[in-house]
DNA sequence: GTTGAGCGTT
């Protein structure tokens, strides 16, 4: 069997992966495999397009954009638990689940939380279209007590396509605080709406960064702190979610809920690459920074402080001098866990 | 059941 499967003609070896026989094969034997063919979709339930794996059994991005423009990833359904799983990339690469790519079908992702938008912009073969335009949530400052998460979707999509609104409200009352957030899909329509006063249900609110965001220490790490996240999004869906940006080694929430997560990558690169950004997973905006706190004073200094020095203290724990020497010097400073 | 500068998460 295995001397059949390395026959070097890859056409042969196509057609003897369409026929199935290749789900008697390990995962040791598909890595001496040269060449086959991934079922790949946009959509589930349409007809997939097969696209050649190179010799090592990986699979180029570049490959999967040639036939569909803009893509940046895939994904596919766990048979097991018909959970959707994200494929491991790095660099451009694709790599085969642990049990080799199969015969299952892989559907493409698109940037910008996965909805396709490539016919209104140039259609470059995309890649790099994910993070170019990187936007990040606004603060909307003064909203009347009325104002519903449905007034400020309806209202900030005559701007461009909202992503993600907030309403922060009182968890006890449920009553409005008279702020919220607001995430565009277009780093455009963000600098619109920053430019200019907006007039909601009759009164006149602004739209700000907000001060919890400041440039990001880099510290190595392969662990990143993940803020904001709900009650209702699972340790399997972050891991599932992460990992369309590489292989997940761990997933912590603390209980009771506590609001926030750790998530682990195999890969620190992969960590940093995500330090400082907002995603958003089951339309929630989660915050991603780095798991150890950068400088503090991002709480003590900005917006009038709203911790003492003291209770920023408790948070951490321990504290960071991000004004020494070493960091200066970019030493790595290793959190004790890592 | 109120209010009107701020700031989501360690």
């Amino acid at each position: 069997m295995l001397e059949r499967v390395r026959a070097p003609a890859g056409r042969e070896l196509a057609t003897a992966v369409l026929c199935g026989r290749h789900n008697a094969l390990s995962p040791s034997q598909w890595a001496t495999m040269e060449m086959e063919y991934i079922r790949i979709t946009e959509d589930e339930n349409d007809e997939p397009m097969e696209i050649p794996s190179e010799d090592d059994g990986t699979v180029l991005l570049s490959t999967v954009a040639a036939q569909f423009p803009g893509a940046c990833g895939l994904r596919y359904r766990n048979p097991v638990n018909q959970c959707m799983r994200g494929v491991r990339l790095v660099e451009g690469i694709l790599h085969a689940p642990e049990s080799g790519w199969g015969n299952l079908v892989y559907v493409v992702n698109y940037p910008k939380d996965n909805k396709r938008k490539m016919d209104e912009s140039d259609g470059s073969s995309a890649v790099k279209v994910k993070r170019a335009v990187k936007t990040s949530d606004l603060i909307v400052l003064g909203l009347p007590w009325k104002t519903t998460e449905q007034d400020l979707k309806d209202y900030f999509s005559t701007f461009g396509e909202v992503v993600m609104v907030q309403v922060k409200k009182d968890a006890k009352t449920g009553n409005s605080k008279g702020f919220g957030f607001v995430r565009f899909t277009d780093y455009e329509t963000q600098v619109k709406v920053m430019s200019q006063r907006h007039m909601i249900d009759g009164r006149w609110c602004d739209c700000k960064f907000p001060n919890s965001k400041g440039p990001d220490e880099p510290v190595h790490s392969r662990k990143v702190f993940v803020g904001r996240v709900t009650e209702d999004i699972s340790p399997d869906e972050l891991r599932q979610f992460f990992t369309q940006y590489g292989e997940v080694v761990d997933v912590f929430i603390p209980k009771p809920f506590r609001a926030f997560a750790f998530v682990t990558f195999a890969d620190d690169q992969v960590a940093q690459s995500l330090c400082g950004e907002d995603l958003i997973i089951k339309g929630v905006s989660v915050h991603v920074s780095n798991a150890e706190p950068k400088n503090n004073s991002r709480y003590l200094d900005r917006g009038g402080g709203r911790f003492g020095g003291n209770l920023a203290l408790q948070f951490h724990g321990s504290c960071w001098n991000y004004n020494s020497p070493q960091m200066k010097m970019r030493l790595p400073v290793l959190p004790p866990w890592y």
